[in-house]
RNA sequence: GGCUCGUUGGUCAAGAGGUUAAGACGCCGCCCUCUCACGGCGGAAUCAUGGGUUCGAUUCCCGUACGAGCUGCCA
């Protein structure tokens, strides 16, 4: 039989990265196997629907390459797919009613007070357990509640003995006792079903195989066992996936600054990077490589080798993944990609592209290029300290010296290119009888007024051209005059 | 509180009843080098805990601790 996996989310704003996880999982499993991937939007509280997150879904997916065969867009004859339209549709209202008949569900017209007469505080919680008052109710009452317009919700009517066993093809079975099925409320009483009705309806109306979904429903699946059970319906296989946490191993909230995929891709991460690092919290390939792009995830991609336990979401991994995702980019595209964040740091016309060379294999995220190339710009303030460095063996002094001295060769030089001005400064090398850093580390230093820079002297010196590059050099003298006295 | 799930270095993790307990990020050191980065090499660092079972358990079982999730007319 076909696999068919969905993604059903919430359109309450931005795509959490747990969320963006459990969606790419319940790709890949379907794609692994050549099933298919479908969307589903489950916009059934009214409440925290937020305008513009399906947009956000769409282009989240879109950007990931988690393109789904099937959703609101691309009907295959399961539609809609849209809860609110399957609303309209009576869809939920006349399942529930088959569950009423079946006894299996009830109506309940208990008030929010009478239900708040219900919960009690345990530890500073509320916990409330519904006990079952209108399951009672005699047809006629029922009749005449329905008939002045009492609102109602439909419950589960789950037993109270004997126990439910589920199975998970992660956690393996899952037991507990009747007694602790509290009876759910499977349709509200604006008439929209909650997430727990609606979500078993509808996976097994459009024939989903495989339920992939975060760990925080597992205690909840013996009820939805038992729904399935009661409409007589095929049980899917469950797959549920380790929670993704903070550096506090506490749920991955807002407050970190990076718990949505939109935040990491205005941080500077790309797709590519993002899905690969998120593939690998919570599942481990064969072998030891970790770099693997969507379609060779979906060729290795082995649910088997899913973990079970909650993973630290490690930002600065991430980071490194990026980068690695940089290196291997070809030039010309990460050009592209960084130039706005190069126009941002540059002004002056200077070699942009080269520029983007030298910043390719060091950054992590783009926002870094700015601090690495500013001093192209304008060059910043600096203490002439920085020309002392022990290992290169230089001093003020010495500095001073080697400026002096480079500067009229410097001046008489008239090819500024990279090749030129290294083979300039070799010659100085060579006849002052020193090591390359003892005059590689002043020049360096003068042209860019920092500690590290991404790229050596005579590169920095092609980029800034003659007149730039004498005018910062004889900068550095004056400053080094004024030291050394 | 009850229920459910989980626990291999700081983090992601492989692993298996007998291993020198992989690898990666980060950290440290060395090499390379026109600084840094890249690359290369090396290092420190882990089986939560107490009982069993066993010739032998980090691996299997039970308890404990700790963590997390659920306990919503949220999903």
């Amino acid at each position: 039989m076909k696999i068919r996996t969905r993604y059903a989310p919430s359109p309450t704003g931005r795509m959490h990265v747990g969320n963006l996880r459990t969606a790419l999982y319940a790709y890949l499993i379907a794609k692994h196997e050549g099933g298919d991937f479908l969307l589903r939007i489950e916009d059934t509280d009214q409440e925290r629907y937020v305008e513009g997150a399906v947009d956000i879904i769409n282009r989240t997916l879109r950007d990931t390459g988690l393109v789904p065969d099937e959703g609101p867009d691309q009907d295959k004859g399961y539609g809609p797919y849209v809860q609110s339209e399957r609303v309209k549709a009576g869809i939920y209202k006349k399942y529930a009613q088959e569950l009423i008949d079946k006894g299996e569900a009830y109506r309940c017209f208990c008030s929010k007070e009478r239900l708040a007469t219900l919960t009690q505080e345990i530890e500073g919680k509320t916990i409330s357990v519904y006990d079952k008052h209108c399951l009672s109710l005699t047809p006629e009452e029922i009749r005449e509640k329905l008939d002045a317009g009492v609102p109602y919700v439909i419950r589960q009517n789950n037993p109270q003995t004997g126990t439910t066993t589920f199975h998970d093809e992660l956690y393996g079975d899952v037991t507990v006792d009747n007694k602790e099925l509290d009876d759910m409320i499977l349709i509200k009483s604006d008439g929209y079903p909650t997430y727990n009705f609606a979500n078993v309806v509808d996976d097994h109306l459009m024939g989903i195989t495989h339920v992939v979904r975060g760990n925080e429903y597992i205690s909840s699946s013996p009820k939805y066992n038992r729904l399935y059970e009661a409409f007589g319906w095929e049980v899917p296989k469950y797959i549920h996936c380790p929670l993704i946490t903070d550096e506090n191993h506490q749920k991955l909230s807002k407050r970190s600054g990076h718990s949505s995929y939109e935040d990491l891709i205005e941080q500077g991460f790309l797709p590519e990077a993002v899905v690969n690092f998120i593939a690998l919290l919570g599942w481990s390939p064969e072998g030891e490589r970790e770099i693997f792009r969507l379609p060779e995830l979906v060729e290795i991609f082995d649910y088997h080798r899913m973990g079970k336990s909650a993973a630290v979401f490690d930002y600065q991994k991430l980071r490194w993944m990026n980068g690695e995702y940089f290196k291997a980019m070809d030039p010309d595209t990460f050009y592209g990609m960084a130039l706005p964040y190069l126009k941002e740091a540059i002004t002056k016309d200077l070699d942009l592209r080269k520029i983007s060379e030298m910043v390719r294999t060091r950054i992590e995220i783009f926002p870094d290029i700015k601090e690495m190339v500013g001093f192209f710009d304008t060059l910043p303030e600096y203490d002439t300290a920085m020309y002392r460095h022990k290992k290169m063996k230089t001093t003020e002094q010495s500095s001073l010296e080697v400026l002096q001295e480079l500067l009229p060769v410097l001046e008489e030089t008239e090819d500024y290119s990279n090749d030129a001005l290294f083979a300039v400064l070799k010659d100085y090398v060579a006849q002052k009888g020193v090591k390359n850093g003892y005059v590689m580390w002043p020049v360096r230093t003068a042209v860019s007024g920092k500690q590290t820079t991404p790229a050596g002297a005579t590169e920095i010196m092609e980029i800034l051209g003659k007149e730039e590059s004498l005018s910062r050099i004889r900068h550095g003298i004056s400053m080094l005059r004024e030291a050394v006295n």
